[in-house]
DNA sequence: CTTAACTTGGACACGCCTGTCTAAGATAGC
DNA sequence: GCTATCTTAGACAGGCGTGTCCAAGTTAAG
């Protein structure tokens, strides 16, 4: 029931309680016994996400290696987030939380994210020139881009996997950071 | 009118057109007698804004110089656009053209874009290990994330320019691009 | 002053979504 | 077989936005 909720609302933000009903196989009133309302629905869908999505970052061991390498770890773990859960990057997340929290709803996400890029910039491994907070909306935005890229068909999940991390590190890294050529043929306009 | 439009749907993606009215200083009613739907208003507001911003990059000439300059020329001026118009940056815009159009919908700013991307590959000054869709889509992702720093009171208007203007073009530009340490101080932590 | 153009307030139909209620059906466990 | 639980169908109220109609008011121009 959440799964079809997830589901649904990664390709339509803005569906109705009856649409999740259906992709769920039941009927609007059943998901009113499960839930009282519309917010309540979210926010058990929120709450599963986060703990799904804090479980996979928090296995990652961030803070033993140096910042590049985890830099690159959180963007593989991250991208296959995004791969499994479109519904991560739909308004429905930020507007779940309107009062002036932190500067994105991503929590659990940009928490560490964010003490990531601090350290790279104390170990002056990353670019130090803008804000923190700067660089995180960065990432976040280019997770987003590479996103659309996959459901608008335009690229494979590869490509914009590929995409996704080779923009971030280019973004971030002090150093061109040698480019490391990945899994993927970057074959230079080979989109579906 | 059409600005209490631009206005209002640059803070407010969802406002009705009683929403607009009152900005606009009118009734309902008026708004109707003006434009027979909402279609039509939001139609004639993005014409508006389409030969606004294409008369504004029109004056560019982004073909003579150098494809790294012309993208700095490019960005100033998009950029500045972006403070002038934050309705462009929201969803109105996209969501205005479902069928399967380009991969994006600001048609007279990624056109030239890509046309510059184009160029800028093909003279070996840009980044080429990618699709250039996705440069287009990073460019304009970032410019979001730009505009969506300034909105959220994050960041000034001169940090968010200069970290949008950086971030493109350590993204696009093959060489480290000298950096160039533009009109704004970049005190590294100095938002609001 | 009188007319034409525009604006206003009131009212209404329609559609869509949310949330609630109730009676009838299905299902599993005792 | 009977009962507790879940699901279903139907119906309904209330809210909100769109789009339409119309009568009365305002304003500027002839």
């Amino acid at each position: 029931m959440l799964d079809a909720a997830i589901a649904v609302l990664g390709r339509q933000a803005e569906a109705s309680i009856e649409d999740i009903a259906v992709a769920a196989g039941v009927v609007r009133q059943t998901v009113y016994a499960h839930f009282p309302s519309r917010k309540a629905l979210l926010g058990a869908m929120i709450d599963y996400l986060t703990a799904e999505v804090a479980s996979t970052l928090d296995a990652l061991d961030l803070k033993t290696p140096p910042a590049d390498e985890a830099l690159r770890r959180w963007l593989s773990a991250s991208w296959s987030i995004i791969e499994r859960y479109p519904v991560l990057l739909s308004p429905v997340i930020a507007d779940a939380a309107p009062p002036g929290d932190e500067y994105d709803r991503h929590r659990p996400v940009t928490a560490q994210l964010m003490e990531l890029v601090r350290r790279g910039r104390r170990t002056g491994v990353f670019e130090a020139r803008h804000p923190e907070a700067w660089i995180v909306t960065a990432v976040i935005a280019l997770g987003h881009a590479a996103g659309q890229q996959l459901t608008a068909g335009q690229m494979s999940p590869n490509e914009a996997g590929a995409a996704y991390r080779d923009s971030v590190l280019r973004l971030v890294l002090r150093q061109p950071a040698a480019e490391d050529g990945s899994s993927t043929k970057t074959t230079s306009s080979g989109a579906q």
